[in-house]
RNA sequence: UCCAUCAUUGU
């Protein structure tokens, strides 16, 4: 069993999750019974995979063998259960934790906050965590996540500052998801004490914190303060690169957004779907048509990028305040997409 | 097994 599971985790290890299916599989017609670890590296890989479905149909088969699940596989379980928003299945394992006495365990409980959070149970999700035994700072993210993904912008801050006075040190999860509520409230003084903050305790170099720090000055409107982060970025991955681009993108400045595209391609970082949003967003707010076309063509031609349906009302946009209604409507009845 | 939470996109 001990050799079949560092093979098994091994191919996890590596994001080998068919492979370790396999090994699974061959693990058990060689006689071999799987023991916990097997199970658990499976469950977990397919839960990291996004095979949600596949990791909530094997979690039963687990419940069947002669081994019980511990608070790791819970946690996987749960996780799918969140992508999936599924409730239901969702409260089972709740259950299935209460009769194992799994409720004191950190991972375990964060992840009932979170799934609850996911099916957008707000009431649920905050019965649970003020029941929580052991409180990390995910467990205090999961929760003001929660809030600001649901609307509830003063329940969010509010907990924001009751974790710091619990003595929990925020991190750049927590920092970013804070960010993000300053940028929805256009709350350019929050933001810049957030900043502050950011500065104080050296957590700047996070791309998270960055990417949601040049989103805050965007949305806030102040373009001057999105430059001076950006340029003071040595480390931008994707997001960041796209946070700019689309802070151009709403002030009108086409151009500049078009330019940044460019830029982002030469230091070698390859657009992703965002990116071509943010850049049509950018035509359409500028009223570019040609180039609008232009890199809507490319997208699919030369970047193996599907156009969705965000990129879609982009062009529509586009094409409609150019008054070109025709090309607009042939546009949408050529949407591979309901239109919403 | 080391797993749970986070940022950037259209209207």
């Amino acid at each position: 069993v001990i050799s079949w599971n560092s093979l098994i985790a091994g191919s996890v290890q590596s994001g080998h999750g068919e492979e370790a299916l396999k090994l699974f599989h061959q693990m058990q017609l060689g006689g071999i019974t799987p023991d916990l670890d097997s199970w658990n590296a499976v469950i977990a890989r397919c839960s990291q995979d996004g095979h949600n479905e596949e990791t909530l149909k094997r979690f039963p088969g687990m419940k069947m063998a002669p081994i019980k699940p511990n608070p790791v596989t819970i946690a996987s379980v749960l996780s799918a259960c969140a992508r999936l928003m599924a409730l239901q299945h969702g409260k089972e394992v709740h259950c299935h934790i209460l009769r194992n006495g799994f409720e004191s365990n950190v991972f375990v409980g964060s992840s009932l906050v979170d799934m609850y959070a996911k099916c957008k149970s707000v009431e649920a999700a905050r019965r649970v965590f003020d029941m929580l035994s052991q409180r990390n700072v995910v467990s205090w993210n999961v929760m003001i996540t929660c809030y600001a993904q649901n609307r509830h912008s003063d329940d969010a801050l509010k907990l924001f500052h009751q974790m710091q006075e619990a003595g929990v040190k925020p991190d750049s999860a927590t920092i970013a998801t804070v960010l993000s509520i300053s940028s929805n409230l256009m709350a350019l003084q929050e933001g810049k004490q957030v900043h502050s903050y950011i500065i104080r305790h050296a957590m700047d170099s996070d791309v998270f914190v960055r990417s949601a720090l040049v989103d805050m000055y965007a949305k806030c409107g102040s373009i001057a303060d999105v430059q001076c982060v950006f340029d003071q970025s040595y480390q931008r991955n994707v997001a960041v690169w796209n946070a700019v681009i689309a802070g151009h993108a709403i002030h009108g400045l086409g151009e500049d957004a078009l330019t940044l595209f460019h830029q982002m391609q030469q230091s070698g970082i390859k657009p992703d779907h965002i990116t071509f949003t943010a850049v049509l967003s950018a035509c359409s707010h500028s009223g570019m048509v040609s180039e609008g076309w232009q890199y809507f063509n490319s997208m699919t031609r030369d970047y193996g990028v599907k156009p969705s349906i965000e990129d879609y009302t982009c062009m529509v946009n586009l094409l409609g305040f150019a008054g070109n209604l025709d090309n607009a409507h042939k546009l949408i009845s050529s949407m591979p997409f309901k239109p919403d």
